[in-house]
DNA sequence: GTTAAAGTATACCGAATGGTATATATTTGT
DNA sequence: ACAAATATATACCATTCGGTATACTTTAAC
């Protein structure tokens, strides 16, 4: 690892929880140079442009969640298991290496949709993945006849993912913790009923 | 009416689309003398500032949301078909007056709740009203025997909110209004189960 | 119709924005 | 250890930002 890219991850590092809390309109480069401690001029030796550092922190922000995400289906065997990390990551952020500023699909979705294609197209990509995630999650335990073949996997993978990004934007406005939990009982329901 | 709130409320109306799309810090004041005709100096006589503009953008954008709801929800008369109002209006946005730029609480909330207190304070409070208006159908069903007495009005409530926002969020993601129905007909199922 | 008040337009302010040319310092391969 | 390549810092650019002082125009009361 070269010195170039070792000052690069830095940079990504410390800007990506800006990224994630002010946005992509709201960040400066001023924001960046005080978050490092280096000047415009290194930033621009080591990045195109801002795009570029938005791009990378966003994609470190989501591999962040991500890494969890697998390491939590990792310990689990029963795919039932499997579909509640979903719902114990988000209960327990806290005790999770969770991006700083909540979760990155959420926070770049609703400002990157109008304005930023590429960002946009980031955030799209994270969604199809993560839904079909779950829904292969689903296929499987339908096939082992864990759960109903009545069930519509993709219906159920959006419902999920919908009901859990909700359930983070209504908690961070309201900084009730209590309503997080009481959502994600919801969640726990819907995969409880998909059981046979 | 006189002209200067004539005039107040052409700003408001003109930018309000604008505020929702490109959020807070990425509207200019630039960008509302283009959308208006009019000059600087018209728009800061009758706003004190860009936060007032911003404010009564969301007020205006919010209200027309209140208003279909309202609408919406005397036309019914079943306990059950006003909580399936808020399913019908979102599914079919479309033929309904909503604001460019789709659900001002969801635009709002991710970038307020780390960068703007008022705004913030305002998404607020719009939840926790919807969230009543939803939990206290749920206990008037519940008293009228239509729902079964163990249902929690307040996590159902906050259920179908998070849910319908996280449908929104995913649906102008990916421009797919299959997924926003898929995800409604589950919002339905948690109505129907409501039933005794 | 005149006049005071209210509303709108013009021209500008300092500060902050994203970005760059160039000089200096530091790595790196030899 | 030296030279070439790479990385960082400085000083600056034009543009845009939110905001304001002031002049001009329109409205409304009498």
């Amino acid at each position: 690892m070269s010195k170039a890219e070792k000052t690069k991850a830095f940079i990504i590092e410390k800007t990506a929880p800006i990224f994630n809390k002010k946005g992509y309109a709201g960040t400066s480069i001023n924001d960046m140079t005080d978050a490092t401690g280096l000047t415009r001029g290194s930033i621009y030796g080591n990045f195109e442009n801002k795009d570029e550092v938005a791009l990378a922190a966003f994609d470190y922000n989501l591999q962040k969640v991500n890494t969890i995400f697998r390491e939590e289906l990792g310990k689990q065997d029963r795919i039932k298991e499997k579909l509640l990390v979903f719902v114990n990551v988000y209960v327990n952020f806290l005790s999770h290496p969770f991006p700083v500023g909540g979760c990155p699909i959420l926070n770049t979705a609703t400002e990157a949709d109008d304005t930023h294609p590429e960002l946009r197209k980031r955030v799209l990509n994270s969604i199809v993945n993560w839904k079909n995630t779950i829904s292969g999650l689903i296929e499987t335990g339908i096939e082992t006849e864990e759960f109903s073949a009545s069930v519509n996997p993709e219906q159920i993978a959006l419902t999920i993912i919908a009901t859990i990004e909700g359930a983070v934007m209504i908690t961070q406005t309201t900084g009730k913790l209590n309503y997080l939990k009481l959502i994600m009982k919801s969640v726990e329901k819907i995969i409880n009923d998909l059981e046979v």
